[in-house]
DNA sequence: TATGCTAAGTAGCAAATTGATACTAACTAG
DNA sequence: CTAGTTAGTATCAATTTGCTACTTAGCATA
């Protein structure tokens, strides 16, 4: 029972507290040149001054943290609209060298066209950025959490199929399957599989040296 | 560029800005009497005095928010060392009337016999909860998110061994499966897909009135 | 116009998994 | 010894997977 009031005490007094900051990141992946690819920027300022970073803002007092991560892609990259999911929080009091900052981590998959090379940010080869040491704060551990989640969601949801446009060929999908899988895959039992989640179109491409592909888009 | 400027100075003068409170919410999942059921405490204090809510403390600027989650079990049930999973964090600005409060919400599931309600929390069962539209904050949401996290997670994981004594019997673990999936399983089939997850003991239920049922242990 | 190269797309089959039903086994109560 | 009850097994059809081999349509070249 003491406990109880104890703690709701504390509650009530919180204001008085030492509070964290909080901010939320971005892992924007996508597909370019047959790997996977995550958006970054470099760091202007100290700490990690010259280092590699996720885009990411702190949370304002009067917005949600999806809008937060909305005003983040926004004003790091200048794009609107791309849905991303929450991944994780992340909360070690060591993670910023200055002070408290718990990081709401996002996560989103989109085609590679859709996003130019910035000034302000540019994508980087997921493999290559696991395999270094010198990313600012813990954005290497959310990278790495990032891209595990989708490879387990790869497989019982569509997510691959935001990593490629409106219409698409099916040897241009198996592709994206087969990078965030990190595997190769059957041809025939790839398309068994996603057979009843596309529509063919009319469309084929042309001007390859070989047989032409047919177009689909994502049924629904 | 100058857009760069402008956050990192942000960031720097970030004592300056408001910051939010962040708590830690466990949302602590059994099954008893054939149900699914959930730890809740009743607030003692406003707002939502008199309602239920899930068990919560204030993160400390010293502790991880896995720390916090340990320590949010010991002061609302006297318990030590119950895994808990990250599961989502809500940062609704009107999800607490007072202030700006973000949570993170953990889960965790446990066996029946290992905790007993006490004066400061009960087990109540998910599917009336849910019904319910009189919990304290945004809990009722907490509590639906995660029994679907449980949901998709009985299908690819062990987390349906957790709700199980170290020794237990097929048709007891069959039930727990039946619960969460919130569907009949075929036995011979059920059976087939664990198998390769337990090792059987040579001990055997006995006092019933009927053919005993014999003990497993979850394998590794 | 024929031959070969290349990648797209299809056919088909064996093995494994799933869905479903029916059976046998072991206990108690009467 | 029989009926009732739940534990546990056998079996089989249907579906899904893993895999290989084939056919198709374009282009290049000879």
């Amino acid at each position: 029972m003491y406990l109880n009031e104890q703690h709701f005490l504390e509650a009530y007094d919180s204001s008085a507290f030492p509070k964290p900051s909080v901010t939320v990141d971005l892992i924007l992946f996508t597909v370019k040149e047959n790997t996977l690819q995550v958006l970054l920027t470099e760091r202007k300022k100290y700490p990690f001054i010259g280092k590699l970073a996720l885009p990411g803002v702190f949370v304002r007092m009067e917005e949600t943290l999806d809008e937060a991560a909305q005003r983040a892609l926004y004003e790091k990259t200048g794009l609107h609209g791309i849905y991303f999911e929450q991944l994780y929080t992340w909360g070690s009091p060591e993670r910023d060298p200055r002070m408290r900052i718990i990081s709401v981590s996002y996560y989103a998959l989109v085609p590679d066209a859709q996003i130019a090379d910035s000034a302000l940010a540019g994508f980087y080869p997921v493999e290559e950025i696991l395999n270094r040491d010198d990313l600012a704060f813990d954005h290497r551990d959310m990278i790495a959490y990032g891209r595990e989640r989708i490879r387990n969601k790869v497989n019982y949801t569509d997510i691959a199929f935001s990593l490629v446009p409106e219409e698409f060929t099916l040897p241009q999908l198996q592709n994206i399957y087969e990078i965030l899988l990190g595997q190769k895959l059957y041809k025939a039992n790839f398309r068994k599989k996603i057979a009843d989640r596309i529509q063919q179109t009319e469309k084929f491409t042309s001007g390859t040296k070989h047989r032409p592909s047919r177009f689909y888009r994502k049924k629904d």
